[in-house]
DNA sequence: TATATATTTTAGACAAACCTAAAAACAATA
DNA sequence: TATTGTTTTTAGGTTTGTCTAAAATATATA
């Protein structure tokens, strides 16, 4: 088994390159996660041949890199920490879920199966972590939720809010003030045609919010 | 402030030279800190100086080390946040206690000020561990408690189980099957002179122990 | 107290993960 | 297609934390 303990660093490459090939499905450039990790592009070859020798990821020189089956499987149990940390992080420490990346970053680096294990299920096998994002199970099988917009639902039709997009503080201070948060349960009262805003039942109250906020709120039909 | 952000190793050292150092009050060899922590004193020599030059320990050459006040303040801290880490394991992830030290190890490390006081204010303020170590405030402030020998009990006195100085597997286990661990409440009921082994009510049932196992028993009074 | 032994330090090397500068390969376009 | 610009790689360097081997110092003992 791919049981090789991999460094920080590593596993940090790992994920990003998993993160910019969309599920392994594409070509990833040394660029790109130059950009992401906020490492230089040289600094990036070096690893790429590493991971390459680890067969991790599959490089071919000047065109890019692609995720193998064993690279995507740690990616999957990395992105499995990170969440499953987030979720204690909001949960149970009662972070606000603009403060949780930073620390999970860091937490998603200590490695013991059973402390991944043991924290998923006194968490209650959550499937989504505060920012609405899936939690891969011990397998890194995911549960594809079909997110849509609160303008697709039909009026009286209810949903649960399950994705946040915009990540901006005051995007979440607002959604503080409104009550919105993922989890959330939200009736869709009206369609306001002039300018594409929404009537919704938020919190027992109803309100209603512009067609940009409302685009940076996924929801989940019940 | 003394808010140099040490590297994981830096703070391996440190925490051991304050374990070896006594609460700051013995000067440390350089082979006791290697024997410790499993590195050559060659290397250990060279964090030596590291951590001479930044102040957190005073080094006199083929003497030894002394740990400093700003030395002493950070140790406690990295104590601190192992040992909470140990409650969390051991309390809400259902660990045995003879498995959470190694995780500790790595989640100690994990540098967020406001994670461990949100940790700390989610275990309700612990004041040890599962060991029966102290737990240092978050002002690196430790309550002392007089650890005494169940023998030290009069007969029908009461005491907590505080600290188990033993941490072998076997008695664990041993320990296990007589449903003793911290926090548990013990009764003396008889001091057997023969073989200075005890009586005691534990779990509402009398055993009789060896003076060996009790002796691998602190505990406090009520 | 001289010598043997143990401890500590110095010197020099190495791997990991980064860097800069320059060369090589690729892509875009005049 | 020749030139220009961008991306990627190579070459060589740095820092951190480790190592081994040898030198320096301290300690123990005959």
């Amino acid at each position: 088994m791919s049981n090789i303990k991999l460094s920080k660093s590593e596993e940090n490459y790992l994920k990003s390159i998993f993160n910019l090939s969309e599920f392994g499905n594409k070509q990833v450039s040394t660029n790109s996660i130059s950009k992401i990790l906020n490492i230089e592009p040289a600094s990036v070859t070096d690893m790429i041949k590493k991971l390459s020798k680890k067969n991790l990821i599959y490089h071919e020189k000047y065109k890019g890199s692609t995720i193998s089956k064993s690279g995507i499987k740690i990616a999957l149990q990395i992105i499995r920490r990170h969440r499953l940390w987030e979720v204690f992080l909001h949960d149970k420490l009662k972070f606000n879920w603009d403060e949780i990346h930073e620390i999970a970053e860091e937490l998603e680096h200590v490695s013991s199966e059973m402390l991944i294990d043991n924290l998923d299920k006194f968490l209650k096998y959550p499937k989504i972590d505060p920012h609405g994002d899936p939690i891969p199970n011990k397998l890194g099988e995911i549960d594809f939720i079909d997110k849509i917009s609160i303008s697709d639902l039909k009026i009286n039709e209810k949903g649960i809010v399950s994705r946040i997009i915009n990540e901006d503080e005051e995007f979440f201070n607002l959604l503080k003030k409104l009550k919105i948060e993922i989890g959330s349960e939200i009736t869709l009262i009206d369609k306001i045609d002039y300018d594409n805003s929404v009537e919704i039942l938020i919190d027992k109250k109803s309100v209603i919010i512009s067609k940009d906020i409302s685009n940076n709120i996924k929801i989940t039909k019940i």
